[in-house]
This record gives structure tokens, sequence and C-alpha cells, in this order.
DNA sequence: GCATGATCATGC
DNA sequence: GCATGATCATGC
């Protein structure tokens, strides 16, 4: 089947005659000489699809307007699927793209449309056993694309700004500007700006795939409660909604307020359920279908009377096993730090020991932070691992050796267990006290990196 | 007073 | 039963 110009409904069929069959199977069939042997993505499209491999600034079908995609899954043990990776789309090119206007941009030109063929990932099969599972034709709803429109103004207002160079993936919800590059050598010109910046294109996240995948495709645990409504979005920004709707609180006592919203939990977390019950919703926040899709997660964060932060931020403890395997660039932390958005929810104390709402901003790493302090504490907390130096003695006593807070100035290591007998096995033993498992721990990120991380996305001091 | 070590309540 | 989000408690 060599054929040039396709039908959508053409493409469809033939994506769905893929459905159920392994990549060999597809590449006997088509009989795909070995020069493409490369990725699965090109031996599909160059074989099953054989459409004229194009640069063009449209789409890969372009009489059809649809756009090509193969990308993997994973199935989880409980059943439900979720996408392995982002969906990668076209490179952006800085130069041209601050020239247009969104629906002018690259992006939108090229992807309006995308058939998405999904295989699953098995992590003991070997690529070429690996099966297609799925085919999609997607476009985008009028809700996500608003958000995905405020997307691409954010990520190009930062290349008018001169900032390519600091373009990170927690910057926007949906659409994301993912490196794209052999490595952090993969450089390229940005127009406002001498600084050469990394390689990137726009993606779709992966939290966003895999809510596509379960709501529109898999079928499988969908469920929906969503936080604002498409109208809403019609002239304001996401992050300015929540804000808002959070602000309208301010200076609300929260004793009172979890009286009149009938939040009545000794939970520690209780301040996040209280913002749940603010915000409208019946569920948890982080279950939210805008908050999932965008890769979202709240933090509540409490301030003294003296304007300090309380307590520094916990976050899921890591396995000693795993972390010795890991490499920077690709570990738990980076990626955490590189594509999660946070709310921070501020509250005030107050002399009678109550706390009032007091703030509300959405905050994501910058890469040279975490390209910087995180990295070499990640790098430094790893190598004591590995080489048998979790314990230091002092005095009669032992202590871990991790660097504690006051070495550091973004994230150190604590214990985050339910108590000192919740352990993790160490993949070495200490030298120092022959112990097979440590308490089990987590990056915490410093209180007082948190607090000027709030006075830098507030020109105005806290009250 | 704060850093460090430790623990709590909840939900899946 | 355990991960999670958050905060408590103690000793320096």
């Amino acid at each position: 089947m060599k054929k040039d110009v396709w039908t959508v409904q053409e493409i469809r069929q033939q994506a769905q005659s893929l459905v159920g069959k392994t990549i060999k199977e597809i590449q006997s069939s088509y009989a795909i000489s070995s020069k493409v042997k490369g990725s699965i993505g090109q031996i599909i499209e160059d074989g099953a699809f054989s459409y004229s491999p194009n640069s063009n600034k449209g789409p890969d079908f372009e009489e059809a307007g649809v756009e090509l995609k193969v990308t993997p899954f994973v199935r989880l043990k409980n059943g439900q699927c979720s996408a392995k990776e982002r969906l990668v789309l076209n490179i952006i090119n800085y130069i041209e793209e601050v020239r247009y206007e969104f629906e002018t941009s690259s992006f939108w030109t090229k992807n309006k449309s995308i058939e998405i063929i999904f295989y699953e990932y098995q992590k003991e099969l070997h690529p070429e056993d690996y099966r297609i599972e799925f085919e999609h034709l997607h476009e985008f709803s009028t809700k996500d694309l608003l958000i995905i429109r405020a997307d691409w103004e954010t990520i190009v207002n930062k290349i008018r700004d001169g900032l390519a160079h600091e373009l990170s993936e927690g910057d926007t919800l949906y659409l994301g500007a993912c490196t794209k590059g052999a490595n952090r050598q993969s450089l390229r010109q940005q127009p406002y700006s001498d600084v050469p910046a990394m390689q990137r294109a726009f993606s779709l996240k992966t939290t966003y795939m895999t809510k596509l995948l379960r709501n529109e495709v898999c079928r499988k645990g969908i469920e929906k409660e969503e936080l604002i409504k498409e109208s809403e979005l019609l002239n304001k920004r996401f992050e300015d909604i929540i804000r808002d709707k959070i602000l309208a609180f301010k200076n609300r006592s929260v004793k009172e307020l979890m009286t009149i919203y009938g939040v009545q939990s000794d939970s520690k977390s209780n301040l996040v359920l209280l913002t749940g019950k603010l915000l409208g919703i019946e569920g948890r926040i982080n279950n939210t279908e805008e908050f999932q899709k965008a890769n979202i997660e709240i933090k509540t964060i409490r301030l003294n009377l003296k304007n300090k932060i309380k307590e520094s931020m916990s976050f899921p403890t890591f396995k000693y096993e795993d972390i010795v395997q890991e490499e920077w660039e690709t570990s738990t932390l980076r990626q955490r730090f590189e594509e999660t958005k946070y709310l921070f929810v501020v509250f005030k104390e107050q002399l009678n020991g109550d706390y009032v709402i007091a703030d509300a901003m959405f905050w994501n790493m910058k890469p040279s932070d975490l390209d910087g302090d995180v990295q070499s504490v990640w790098q430094d907390t790893k190598n004591k691992i590995m080489s048998g130096q979790v314990y230091k003695s002092v005095g009669r006593t032992y202590h871990y050796q991790f660097l504690p807070k006051s070495q550091t100035s973004i994230i150190h290591v604590r214990p985050h267990g339910k108590n000192r007998n919740d352990t993790n096995p160490l993949p070495t033993i200490d030298l120092l006290t022959g112990k097979e498992e440590a308490v089990k721990m987590c990056f915490f990120v410093n209180n007082d990196y948190i607090l000027k991380q709030l006075t830098l996305n507030k020109p105005k001091p806290l009250s």
C-alpha cells in the first residue's frame, strides 16, 4: 500500500487494522527494510502508512489535516492504563515561534488533530514483541484548548522575555516545552538573549496523556470531578481563577471556615481538606480532572507570627535500593521538580493560635535550582547510600549523616516513615553500624527556600 | 529557637 | 498494610 494522499477515514481504518498486532508482525507484513528498523514510530509511519516523510509545517497527512503519533503506555497492577511518556510534538524554533499568534503557531498548525497509536510497553519484552492496543483520533476539547492556548502563550512570552534557557515543563499546565535532543549540549539560539537555550519541543504532558487514555481510550478508572467550568476560562487564566477563588477567603479564620464547611478532621492534612471545600469540590483536589491532567499538587504552608514558615515540606519517601540505580538526569526527584506544578496555599498564624488564609500561588522549581543545589544533595545522598555511609557516630549514639538542612539551601534529607521501625533495606550494609536497613526517608524542601519563593513570586511583602 | 528526628490520621 | 501529606516533639 503506497499512497501519499489519505483521507481521515482511511487513516483510521489503517490504524484500526494495526490494533492487536505486534511490531514484529507489522514489520513483516509491510516488508520493512532494515534501514528503518530504528524506532517503533518509524516502522509504523514508513511501513504501515508510507507517507512521504516531510519536514513541512503542516501535519503528516496534509490533506486530511491529521498528525500521526505512536506512543507507549503501561498497565498498572490494578488494570489501569498510564501513559509511559509525554507525547512529543514539533520542535520549537525560538526565533520563529515568537512571530506567531496561537492560531498561526507551529503547534496549532501541525497538531490540530492527532491520530494516536498506543502500544503496550512491557519491561520484560523485546521491543518487537510490543503490541498495538489502541488507536485514537484526538481532537482537543474547547476547555482543554483554552488552557493549552494559555500554555502556549506562557511559553512564547518566556521566549519573548529572553528566557528560553529557563523554560521548564512545570511552567505550564497541559502543553509543555520538553527538552528534545541527544543531551544538554543540544542547544539552539533564542531571539532576545545571547544565552543558548536547550532545544525543546511542544509536548502533551504525561499526566495529560494518562488522563486521555483513561477517559477516552481505555475507558477504565474514569472519575471526573472538574474544578472549574469551561465558561470560566473564557476571560481568565486557570491559575488566576483558582487563586481568586481561594483569595476570596483571605483573612478568614481557619477555625471558623472549618465549622462552616464541615471539615472535622484531626488529620495533619486538614488544611488541604479545607482548601478543597473552599474550591467547592467533594473529593480530593489532587484527584480533580485539571490537577491530574496538569500534574499539579497542592501544598499548604503555615507562616508563624514572625512570618517564617513553620516546617519544611515533605515529599514521598524514596527507596534506598532505587536511588542508587538512578542517574540524575532521569531520576525520580529531578522528574518530580521538572514536571510538577505546585499550588501553594498560605496560612498565617494569629495571636490566638488560629490561622487565617493569607495567600495562594502556583509555583514550579527553576531549572537552575534543580540542576544546582538539588542535584548536589541528591548526588551526595546517593553516594552515601552506595558506599554504606548512612550513619555517623555522635557521642554514644548514631545519627544519620545525610546532608542536614543547615548544610543545604534547597533540599535536605530526613526520616519520613510511620515510626523509627518503618524501614527500607539498604543496598550496601552500613559501614559503621552493620545495619542492613534504615528508617524510610524523603527529600524535604527547606522552609527558608520556600519562603524566598513566596516573596519572589510576589513583589509586595507578606502582610 | 530551631534543626533534626520522629510520628499521626487518612485513604486507597 | 502502606504511602502520603503534614506536623509534632525533643535536644542542642
